[in-house]
DNA sequence: ATCATATCGAGTAATAAATCTCGATTTTTG
DNA sequence: CAAAAATCGAGATTTATTACTCGATATGAT
């Protein structure tokens, strides 16, 4: 329905699950599905699945549900999972290298054409059937293979830096694992992986069962002082 | 101040970001940070980072900001990440490796024990200083170590067993890198990395950019092509 | 000492998202 | 063939989150 600029982020955020869910479904040999179904799986409400489903344009059954397999392709479609990126990697140390041994990224509409990386111990090897550059080589390269989105790996300090690298390599699209907002013009799309979002999440949730009222603790500013104006 | 369940999800997933930028800002020497310094370099709004950082109990000083030190360890508390958890990894394979060989986990309040796959060709390896057991060894090694969270990087095809695995030895919290929903008690808790839904906005946009109207598509439904109830 | 300025913090308004309600539709059952 | 059950889809309502406003206050300049 809604093909605009109006999609919630949060929508954006669960397709990919449900395509999780869909193709799980899928291989149990089902031909259609219903939000009942899944909602119950991500224990989401089915109305608001239903919702997040009709902005990929899918047109459902009452009493039967949606075709699984027009399902799945409507929001792989909607996502541009049904296209192929190519894609760079920038930064080959242990999260660069774990992502380029990800033989999945098809199903995402990612391919990873090439692997680059400042430090000559890694330049050059072969990770996973991808060959390591020199980061110099990017220009040249990101040309030669058209490459649209950078995936930057690198250690925090030299993010901003590597970035700088993949946008005058005419990449328009990043996605950034490194725990720094980048400095880049409005028209580089950059998205942050966020890692330590979801573990935020998950610590606050563990000490809060813990211990579940608020303590005393030692982060006062000035000791006394709860709700009155601080005195000098 | 408020110290109970009640922090919205967002800021929670916000507060990583802003211990990132003050560690930054930290380094350059500086004793005090603002919002207006956040908000600029996160391209956020400034009231809302007040408003997040309110949460942590933090007072700042009108016209100076914030203590540098003090936020950090204010932000640092509230998410528990000044106590180390003990926690193990389960599926030593790509993704396992890279989380396994990241040696800042201690800055983020984990603490990894120890790493189980079934795999004989890991089991008995030492990744990064890490031993890896046979996940048999799990219930014991979980009580010797008190490991309170497990790390989930198992292929999605053993997810399911791989949590009951855990919760069978006693942990009560997960961190889940495989796109599966676990199916576990409500007093489990589980959060998951969701490492797909950062690439689905960025995907989304990228398709947006080049081609923004609504387009005729393919995915309508065959009328009399379905058969199959909903329960299966 | 007084004033200008930046910033905090609380309260309020606006926006976005989740949830609920209900009529319509399709399939299965009696 | 009629009734019952399940589910869709649109719209209304509620709740959550973000953005705005403003008075108070600390600092540095005049
Ligand atoms: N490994 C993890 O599990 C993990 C977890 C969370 C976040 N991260 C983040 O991911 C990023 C990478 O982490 P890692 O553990 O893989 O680090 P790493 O040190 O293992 O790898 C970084 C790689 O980047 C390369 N590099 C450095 N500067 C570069 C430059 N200018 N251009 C190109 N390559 C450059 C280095 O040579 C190295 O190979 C970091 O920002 C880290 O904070 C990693
Ligand atoms: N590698 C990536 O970059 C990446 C990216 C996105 C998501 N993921 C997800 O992370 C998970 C791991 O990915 P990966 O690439 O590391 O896979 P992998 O196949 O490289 O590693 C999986 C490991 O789990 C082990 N394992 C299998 N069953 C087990 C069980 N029952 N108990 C303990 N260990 C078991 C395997 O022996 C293997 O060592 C997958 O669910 C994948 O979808 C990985």
């Amino acid at each position: 329905m809604a093909d605009h600029r109006s999609v919630p982020e949060p929508t954006l955020r669960r397709l990919p699950c449900y395509i999780h869910v869909l193709k799980k479904v899928e291989q149990l040999g089902r031909q259609s599905v219903s939000t009942s179904d899944i909602s119950r799986e991500l224990k989401l409400d089915p109305t608001q699945v239903r919702k997040d489903l009709s902005y990929t344009g899918i047109v459902g059954k009452p009493r039967v549900g949606y075709p699984l397999k027009d399902l799945i392709e409507a929001i792989e479609h909607f996502l541009g999972w049904d296209e192929c990126t190519h894609a760079c990697l920038v930064g080959v140390g242990h999260l660069g290298k774990a992502l380029l041994g990800y033989n999945r990224f098809g199903e995402y509409g990612v391919r990873i054409v090439a692997a680059f990386d400042v430090d000559e111990a890694v330049v050059g090897a072969r990770i996973s059937d991808h060959i390591v550059y020199h980061i110099d080589a990017l220009p040249e390269i990101a040309q030669r293979f058209n490459i649209e989105m950078g995936i930057l790996t690198t250690p925090a300090s030299a993010a901003r830096g590597a970035s700088q690298n993949m946008v005058e390599a005419g990449i328009k699209a990043i996605w950034n694992f490194a725990p720094t907002a980048l400095e880049l013009g409005a028209d580089i799309i950059v998205e942050n992986a966020q890692l330590y979002a979801t573990l935020a999440v998950l610590s606050r949730q563990m000490r809060g069962r813990v211990q579940a009222q608020p303590k005393p603790s030692p982060l006062r500013i000035t000791p006394g002082a709860e709700q009155m104006g601080p005195e000098p």
